[in-house]
DNA sequence: AAGTAATACTCAGTGCCCTGACTAATCGGG
DNA sequence: CCCGATTAGTCAGGGCACTGAGTATTACTT
């Protein structure tokens, strides 16, 4: 019966590996804080002031999503949004007193996380963990750039041409 | 400025793998059935008539993720819920014709998108992609079976002892 | 046989993640 | 100067993922 193995799909792979990072993010870092909204606290201690489009795009995120994360950060107190003076149609976003209270806190509670999550790989395998994932992922990302213009999987009608 | 570095957090490449997979998936094999959902579907083909809490757990799904998911699948008319005669808290599942027919059609195209999304690593990469991403989350996943009672992270405060 | 524990499932609540349609503001060309 | 892009952000809607609480049914234990 071994027709079906979905431990060859590598998106079965992808969601258990954000799973079981889930958990360990729950238990080791923080209940009220996620990882992405750490992701945001990260940028704006990284450069203070930029907008949400920007931040989204730093962090990975499309703009419905980091609206959402950002009204929850909101309304914790961690950050504040202000309209750009120059340009209407921005936030500028900082960091408050309490954000980057809570950031130095998980800071320091998430190296130790991301060792034990990585402690079953050696330091080589580590590297090359971060290195494949990094390329499978570009590569993937690429696909809806279409750059300089490679033939490419079109949207609509999904997929007609032969494969690799 | 290099001091958050988000490349260099694992939780961050683990959202992006699956937001690239997530992309490719909606291109290239169907906008209408997710990935869960056809591994809901796989785990239905491979073995008729589950129920609810063991096709969650072959999937890596909770009970209440698995629920919605089912629930949609039903909807759709692709699979069939009967309550087990044998035991009354059970529900049976099977799939409909058209639930095989989609799976068929759909098993296709997975092939196919699994090949585009690991293109850009080796034969010998792709080995170790599957491999360590398969250690480092059996390893997570571990710490919340304390098996045989290893020292582990408890949940309440974060973490107090050192760490590794 | 009765009462307790375990089990399968449901429901409410929170958060992430995307698309598509919309509003408001700015920018560019004629 | 004005009109048509482009751009930042919002909103509605669908789906995944978890926790915690609650219901019904079965199993265990005395």
């Amino acid at each position: 019966m071994a027709a079906v193995d979905l431990s060859a799909h590598p998106g079965h792979l992808a969601r258990r590996l954000q799973q079981a990072h889930y958990l360990l993010w729950n238990t080791m870092v923080s209940e009220e804080t996620t990882s992405p909204q750490f992701a945001v606290l990260n940028a704006l201690v990284a450069e203070s002031g930029l907008d949400q489009r920007t931040v989204g795009e730093r962090v990975g995120l499309d703009r419905s999503t980091i609206a959402e994360v950002i009204s929850r950060l909101g309304r914790r107190g961690l950050l504040d949004k202000v309209r750009d003076p120059q340009d209407g149609r921005r936030f500028m976003l900082r960091l408050t007193e309490e954000g980057l209270r809570v950031h130095r806190k998980l800071t320091v509670r998430t190296a130790r996380m991301n060792q034990v999550f990585l402690a079953p790989l050696s330091g080589e395998e580590q590297a090359l963990f971060f290195d494949l994932i990094q390329r499978v992922s570009d590569a993937a990302e690429g696909l809806r750039h279409p750059g300089s213009g490679e033939p490419l999987v079109t949207r609509g009608e999904p997929f007609a041409g032969g494969v690799v």
